[in-house]
DNA sequence: CCATATAAGTCTGAGGAGGTGCG
DNA sequence: CCGCACCTCCTCAGACTTATATG
């Protein structure tokens, strides 16, 4: 562990050469927009990727072989796959049966002829249909864009040199004018459909929905999310039913590809919960899950809450340990300390390495470089830099002392822009000591656990019970708004507040906005720890922790059944917001309002 | 406004590279 | 000095979550 050893340094070389080779890739332009739209052409990098893929595959198929050899039968490596996942390989599901993946319906060529060189010429539907794409980017700002017009040029060229009407073209002679007049009335006139047409579009929407929609797990039926197989682009040409494998218990009817077509494979895995995968251009893997309300995904979100109550039993400690390891003479372990300060005041994202070429430059906590923070002496933190989905943070703090202290020697000597901040520091070491003080203990939790708590607090400070609806309302609208100010959340008001433990709103919605009648309500044994010391000390009903503070998610729909039937029976409550009440699904101060008007 | 689409994050585990210790 | 067993650390594909954009 002492500094500037051996290892570090080879490591750095590493590093280094990697980076080197990054740089060396082809590319061609550094705008984030038109990135993600090109090279599907093949520059080196293209190549590059292919061949690790099919490097990866033969070294897959060797291992396969050896292991087949090792155990002779197929029996035998299922044997051996039980016995090593007696640690936790758990299956979430016995049977799983669904109707695959839709793809969108092939091209149809509306005819309507280009010009070139002032002459009108005929294209083969393909081509036609990458050029209607180009035409329908007309008049936006990527028109003018050199880089932009040479990726789509090379990428069409292609396309028209597999047709029998080959052409050769000169950009600057194309006129795509006429395909852009049409799109255009195309749109004009689906606007103006009549009602007849467009209920049809509607039915047959639901049709889709009622095959690809729904899947049968463990004999329930629960919902998909997305089943829709993405429809081509300018860039991106039709996923085939040849690269989507589909997952799907053993023995059930396997869904049948569109005509003519075959799945890449068919597997039977019951460790993972999607129901197809494929690659898209990018080579990133795409997949088709439940839907978010589906028995599983309320069960991965319970567990993702629990982890954050039971990160309260351990804050303490953790916090403890990083302010003493604040001034720990090992620069690694006080760096550590450091990045845990930071993720635990401030709520940043770990952040994650990122191909340095390919991506957007966004940063989180790990990630961060010299030039996003700005120190203003004595104790003062400017953070300014981009996050997810690049989302400028700027954030003024005052840290402790020590912090600021560590954050100006770290920055020493390095390089503004290419250096990292925490260099000795990345999200996996991270983690892994994390997981040290509790298993399952990651940076995420943090965020989790920070809103939650925020706003448990800000709710049970804010709230009193003489308020009227429209004071509560308004005071559960500022406590989100701070917590989502917290995270840095560009839209304002969520109902998706993902971070928000959703048993803390139903507590509180119960707690004040659902008038009871001693004979109906449902059993609220489970609230009396919250309700007693609601007004007195804030911190400690949520220090508590324990699962009988608030409601448990087994206990919530039964909460909401009862709730809502009330409510219904009041009528007060319709059916349409009682579907919000249901799992992971977070409550907003419009619907407690509706709920008691 | 809402639901949907899908891009962009986080985190894990397998397997490889390379170090280390021992006969 | 080699060769092997073992360890540690790194990388990357894969899986799953979280965000904004969009229609």
């Amino acid at each position: 562990m002492s500094e500037g050893n051996p290892l570090n340094s080879t490591r750095e070389q590493r590093d280094a050469k990697r980076k080197r080779l990054n740089s060396s890739k082809s590319k061609y332009d550094s705008e984030n927009t038109i990135k993600r739209m090109k090279e599907e052409s093949e520059d080196s990098s293209g190549k590059r990727k292919t061949v690790t893929i099919e490097a990866n595959e033969v070294k897959q198929e060797v291992k396969a072989k050896r292991k087949r050899n090792d155990s002779d039968s197929e029996v035998d490596i299922k044997k051996q796959k039980e016995d090593s996942s007696n640690k936790e390989d758990k299956e979430l599901w016995t049977t799983l049966e669904h109707n695959g993946v839709y793809f969108p319906p092939p091209y149809v060529p509306h005819n309507v002829k280009m010009k070139y060189d002032g002459k009108e010429i005929t294209l083969e539907p393909e081509a036609e249909e990458v050029a209607s794409f180009y035409a329908a980017m007309l008049g936006t700002n990527y028109v003018p864009n050199e880089t932009f017009n040479r990726n789509f040029f090379k990428d069409w060229i292609k396309v028209i040199k597999k047709s029998k009407n080959v052409y050769n073209l000169d950009f600057e002679k194309c006129d795509f004018t006429p395909i852009c007049e049409y799109l255009e009335q195309e749109k004009e006139r689906k606007k103006n459909m009549s009602k007849e047409e467009k209920a049809k579009l509607k039915e047959e929407k639901i049709k889709l929905e009622e095959k690809y929609g729904y899947c049968l797990l463990d004999g329930r039926k629960e919902k998909v999310d997305n089943f829709h197989i993405e429809p081509p682009g300018l860039f991106r040409r039709q996923v085939q039913p040849e690269q989507v494998t589909i997952n799907i218990s053993k023995g059930a009817k396997i869904p049948s590809p569109p005509e003519g077509h075959k799945w890449a494979g068919v597997v039977h895995n019951p460790t993972v919960n999607w129901l197809a995968t494929w690659k898209d251009i990018n080579g990133k893997i795409k997949y088709v899950y439940l839907a978010a309300n589906s028995s599983l995904r309320g069960l991965s979100d319970e567990k993702k809450f629990e982890k954050a109550r039971e990160l309260k039993q351990h804050i303490d400690k953790i916090r403890n340990d990083y302010q003493t390891n604040l001034r720990h003479k090992n620069t690694d372990t006080c760096q550590m300390a450091t990045v845990m300060y930071l993720i635990d005041h401030l709520a940043l994202r770990v952040g994650n390495e990122k191909d340095t070429n390919e991506e957007a430059d966004t940063v989180g906590c790990c990630s961060l470089r010299p030039e996003h923070i700005n120190l203003i002496p004595p104790n003062t933190v400017k953070f300014e830099f981009l996050g997810k989905d690049s989302i400028e943070y700027i954030n003024t703090v005052e840290v402790e002392d020590q912090v600021f202290r560590n954050l100006s020697i770290f920055m020493e000597g390095k390089d503004e822009r290419k250096d990292l901040l925490f260099d000795k520091v990345n999200p996996q070491k991270l983690n892994k000591h994390l997981s040290s003080y509790m298993t399952g203990l990651t940076a995420k939790v943090f965020r989790t656990f920070n809103v939650s708590t925020t706003f448990q607090t800000l709710l049970k400070k804010l709230t009193n019970d003489d308020m009227s609806i429209d004071e509560k309302k308004k005071v559960y609208n500022q406590a989100l708004q701070q917590v989502l100010d917290l995270c840095n959340h560009q839209q304002k008001i969520s109902t998706q507040s993902y971070y928000i433990d959703p048993r803390i709103s139903v507590a509180w919605c119960l707690k004040h906005c659902v008038p009871y009648d001693d004979e109906t309500a449902p059993n609220q044994d489970h609230l009396k720890h919250s309700q007693s010391d609601s007004g007195g000390d804030k911190d400690k009903s949520i220090e508590k922790g324990g699962s009988d503070s608030t409601i448990t998610y087994q206990e919530q729909p039964q909460y909401a059944q009862q709730v809502s039937k009330i409510l219904q029976d009041k009528k007060i409550f319709n059916k349409s917001l009682c579907n919000k009440f249901k799992w992971g699904m977070n409550i907003d101060a419009d619907w407690v309002c509706k709920l008691t008007h």
